[in-house]
DNA sequence: ACAAAAGTGTTCTCGTTACACCCATGT
DNA sequence: ACATGGGTGTAACGAGAACACTTTTGT
């Protein structure tokens, strides 16, 4: 059997949530969007493949990386009986558009827009969406999308879209501050308000620490029925 | 490459949660123990082949079985490149007890002495003990290693061991019959206690339609640090 | 002056916790 | 009668939710 990775590579870009997709050059389905993978070496674990088909579409290491699912149904792969481990990443949409590489003609989709994809990489993205949403609400990994520095509101926003729920900009503020997990910069980002908003930076060494930490971002989470 | 799938079978004997193993038969590795696995055929996917692999041991059907991971590292299995898609599974051990399999040397173990295991299931073992906690913590899946009819005693203490902590006893049954999850029946369990404690049995369609709300069933655990 | 977004505090509600006594029954 | 485990109610606490006004500054 052959085995693959492939790879749903989230960004932000301020205002929606993005998935990062290819287009396929290669029979079958030549010309349809694609997730960007590619098979295991014999000497490679899932782990660096993966790493590996990400850099060579972005240029990036040291990406937010985790192995999502394992799909094998026969017939998948209408070719060739092929298993794929998927893997889920985040990152920073501005260091990607940098770095990108023009050897593969890639796209930023909207996540509420994706395009017909090819074999089974549909569910693979929506596996990936709801894992997305899942882990976000008790870990602090959505700041793997934004950059180094950032804003409240920047941030807020990111969580809005997420769960697409609109916030309390006091409560929301209040209870990520509590984490302890930001520090406050001396300078602020007046690109979209003319007061402008303080920025932000992660506290890496918290992070680490309390990256197991329940958060429990969603708002009534536990109300729902 | 070959793929194969493990599965990684708890069950909950009252006192302690246990863990499935066979001993193996064959080279490499004879005579150490080992979650029971299987090449995925041709024509399978691999919920199918964990399935037939668990039937094969236990006899048991229709169990709940949930992907765990991939683990793919090369040299995990020393003789050939081997996949392999791990799964954990949750069964009521009365069940097992009774459709026992002689083909396999199969033992109980209790999960915190599992002895010497082949290749990596040692971390496929830690990696299922630690999913069966966090999911435990928000889906009522611990019904799964109950028999049909239980008591709340006992659903405690299954808590109770999973989470290596002791729960009030009122705030547990409060808790749980909050749910509306459990009926209660009019007969006893009178084996452990002169008294005697009601069965309840899980409302099966009330589960269905419950099992993805959050559940919060850890103490504390938003206290966390 | 005014429009537009940032920033900040308090009250109320409701779920979580801590805690102690009575009940049923077999010996 | 007593020992054993089953079953229940209440008060205090704390996290989450709801909510409105002031600040800054570019135009």
């Amino acid at each position: 059997m052959l085995v693959a990775v492939d790879c749903i590579i989230f960004g932000f870009d301020g205002q929606a949530l993005k998935l990062l997709l290819v287009k396929r050059h290669i029979e079958p389905e030549k010309g349809k969007w694609s997730l960007m993978g590619g098979f295991v070496q014999p000497d490679e674990s899932f782990d660096n493949a993966a790493a590996r088909v990400l850099h060579k579409l972005t240029g990036l290491e040291d990406v937010y990386m985790e192995q999502l699912c394992a799909f094998g149904n026969p017939g998948r792969d209408p070719i060739e009986r092929t298993v794929s481990v998927a893997f889920f990443s985040l990152i920073d949409i501005n260091k990607y558009i940098q770095q990108i590489s023009h050897e593969y003609h890639a796209e930023w989709f909207p996540v509420k827009e994706i395009p017909p994809v090819i074999f089974d990489h549909i569910q693979m993205i929506e596996m990936a969406k709801d894992k997305l949403r899942t882990k976000a609400a008790f870990h602090p990994i959505l700041f793997e999308l934004l950059p180094e520095k950032f804003t409240l509101p920047q941030l807020q926003s990111l969580y809005e879209g997420i769960y697409d729920a609109s916030l309390d900009k006091r409560n929301f503020s209040r209870k990520i501050l509590s984490t302890s997990l930001l520090v406050k910069q001396k300078d602020k980002e007046k690109e979209t308000s003319k007061r402008g908003a303080f920025y932000y930076k992660l506290d890496r060494k918290k992070y680490l620490n309390k990256f197991n930490a329940f958060l429990n971002f969603i708002p009534n989470h536990h109300k729902l029925k």
